[in-house]
DNA sequence: AATAAAGTTCCAAATAATAGAACACGCGAA
DNA sequence: TTCGCGTGTTCTATTATTTGGAACTTTATT
């Protein structure tokens, strides 16, 4: 049965199948731990049968994994294929040299995020001199509201993407900088003018940032570099000094992305 | 009674709709680099049509990306998945401080690992000083054969199991001690009994390591961990003193992976 | 042992995937 | 320009898979 119809924001995906297989992924993935059948049919709209069945084939594939106490965990198959999928990402490899140049001149961690939906995906990040867990923060989904990277991606998208975006996010009060939806979209049209982003501690406290968009021409790739610390050591003005220097990475980054595509077509 | 044992090597896997997807999203992660349309319809064995339609379901749902040019690469919706996966993962969770205390004592990197089919899938790593690449290794799937984890994951496989892997395996001559299926099984049944293995510069030349098997009593988690290091600092000597510290390492962790599941249920 | 809860299997009916062809598009050559 | 050709996209009757509901089996609880 069909509820009322969202308004302009809910995005109606029409994948079949896959789309449905996909829900009871997420929610394997994005629970707390390790989920019974029982928990996962009281969540997921299907009938007892087909929910089985659906579960079944995921296990198979690898995607879920399924313990003898008969809990739905996330599948190994996901590090595969997304260590191939970070292993090769050409975006990932292009500005891998400009990310340690930057974290040179700043000594801070530099991030490197792409927006996918309303959130930013780290893909890659160098710090200094300690060892970094992996996956620590690579592959992790941020909320775009939040985040440096992410108010430089939205600044760079028309308008009107920004606000059917910010329709779709629900806010969650981090800290007291935290965004609403309105001072989000305020600040965006800053951001646009300036060219580049703060983040003022506003998903975590004593943490500050300073991020540039990047993005490609037509806009199929849109993301951005960050350099992030703690407060007491980035004051504002120090961020603002290197608004020039990560402007600049930024643009080195999409100028060698061009020239990977530009010969050849 | 069962029906007669289907041929070792014949996994046919009937995960109907979503076996034809995991094909694409294999192969596409697997190419060397981005794929075009062509490319995909030339290896997959589906009708123009119908790929087209496998193909951009597999985009919508972000697990696959495809570029102005109409190449398609791994999505970044498999980094998402995936760090969620590696971060709650419960034998990674509780190895962790177990691989660090190994690493302590051997000033060595130390790998955590599990089977999945004819490969080992690397958990986690752990190294001394440097700074760790990111997905460098974690993720990656590596052939069974040659690496001392996973030698030791199939010591503790039934044998009929160990030969029904070993048939699916192609072997890859990596080095001039790589295993062949004839050696592997004949190594495989000192492993057994010894309770340890090596590997003597079989997947890399100039590289050895020893690994020790981890297990859940009804084989469904199957594993180990390893020290891996350069031949000219690992001795063989050295890595058989090491034999008794990585089995101890083991211990404790099948140990504490009881404890977690022992006094729920 | 009896009862309830959880998980699994089955099959006709509904729905989505398929195959194949036809349709667009871009591009280089005549 | 027009033609041909390599690519990629859309359409539709046919076919195969998924669905839903119930019956069944197994595992916990009283």
């Amino acid at each position: 049965m069909m509820s009322v119809a969202k308004d302009s924001a809910s995005e109606k995906r029409d994948t079949g199948t896959l789309g449905k297989l996909m829900v009871l992924l997420d929610l394997v993935t994005h629970a707390e731990g390790p989920m019974r059948f029982t928990d996962i049919l009281a969540v997921a709209d299907q009938p007892r049968g087909t929910l089985h069945r659906q579960l079944s084939h995921l296990v198979e594939e690898g995607l879920l994994e399924i313990d003898a106490d008969g809990r739905y965990s996330p599948g190994f198959r996901l590090l595969d294929l997304a260590s191939r999928s970070w292993a090769r990402n050409e975006f990932r490899l292009v500005s891998e040299p400009h990310l340690k140049a930057l974290q040179g001149l700043t000594g801070e961690t530099v991030h490197l995020g792409v927006l996918r939906g309303t959130a930013i995906i780290y893909l890659d990040k160098v710090e200094g001199q300690q060892p970094v867990r992996m996956y620590s923060q690579i592959g992790n989904a941020s909320p775009v509201y939040c985040t440096g990277v992410g108010k430089a991606a939205l600044s760079i998208l028309p308008r009107e993407r920004v606000e059917a975006l910010v329709a779709d996010i629900v806010f969650h009060r981090f800290t007291a900088n935290t965004h609403t939806a309105a001072s989000l979209l305020a600040e965006i049209e800053d951001i646009r003018k300036q060219g580049y982003a703060f983040d003022r501690e506003e998903h975590e406290v004593g943490i500050r940032c300073v991020a540039a968009p990047i993005w490609s021409e037509n806009l199929s790739l849109v993301g951005g570099v960050s350099v992030t610390g703690p407060a007491y050591r980035l004051t504002m003005e120090r961020l603002s000094e290197w608004s020039g220097p990560i402007q600049e990475t930024a643009k080195r980054i999409m100028e060698a992305m061009r020239i990977g595509l530009g010969p050849r077509r």
